[in-house]
DNA sequence: AACAATAACGATAATCGTTACTGTTATTAT
DNA sequence: ATAATAACAGTAACGATTATCGTTATTGTT
């Protein structure tokens, strides 16, 4: 098993996510993370992602192209925009959340994942402009 | 703009997928497909399935590895195994569908994915014989 | 039916996000 | 202090997808 030990790499890259509204990706964070340690390498913010991933201190969010990270384990569901692809939180009540039916299947639901989808308020101002 | 002439490949590329009741990624699709037309290329695999997917033929189901996809447009949900990584169909009703709570949002929402993990039947057997 | 325009193709190279490898450094228990 | 090894930096490899390019096939027009 991984992860036993402390790194400051790894106490670098949790914070930097805490510290931040946005969803980012990968890279992103490796830029930003890069103005604390310049000499972070690509690699160590990949391994510890998937272990900060694995142990649920971080989400991973997917749809399709890159990965997008979130230190907000509470529960909230997020919106991507079409246009500019970025990740938005989208905060629901406890009662929306426990208004998402879990389906009858012959095996076992263990979690879900929501994502909306549509036109963030700054695109739709920027379409608006033309 | 494209997919404007009707082509052999494409025909043969989304009447697979109709046929199937599995999710397939690009490669098993495209392993298919060759046994109806041996020269069909992986370009021409992928360039129709994005056609197909923008014209809203074809759905498209991501969850950060290879994508799946789903000729059945109906509105149902989705379970991907997180041992197996297949997709499964979860039948909804229509009422399931609608009870999803649309969140407020500063924007446009559209629409949604929604996608529940787990362990598949088969999957949860295996376990058991061990 | 032949022709011209070009959408779509097959083959293959390039891209790019992510993962794996290798030798070195830093953490932790003894 | 020492030894064991988790974690690191640097870099190569991987794999799914996309782009390029010369050729083929579809379609509207003579």
């Amino acid at each position: 098993m991984q992860q036993t030990r402390k790194s400051r790499q790894r106490d670098a890259i949790l914070n930097n996510l805490r510290a931040r509204c946005d969803h980012p990706t990968a890279m992103e964070l490796y830029l930003s993370v890069r103005e604390e340690i310049p000499s972070l390498s690509l690699g160590t913010l990949y391994r510890n992602l998937k272990g900060l991933c694995d142990s649920g201190k971080i989400i991973r969010l997917s749809d399709g192209g890159e990965e997008h990270y979130d230190a907000c384990t509470a529960p909230h569901w997020h919106i991507k925009c079409d246009c500019c692809g970025r990740f938005y939180d989208l905060p629901v009540s406890p009662e929306a959340v426990r208004a998402v039916p879990i389906p009858e299947y012959d095996g076992e639901i263990r979690d879900y994942s929501l994502i909306f989808f549509g036109v963030c308020a700054h695109c739709a101002c920027a379409a608006d402009e033309k």
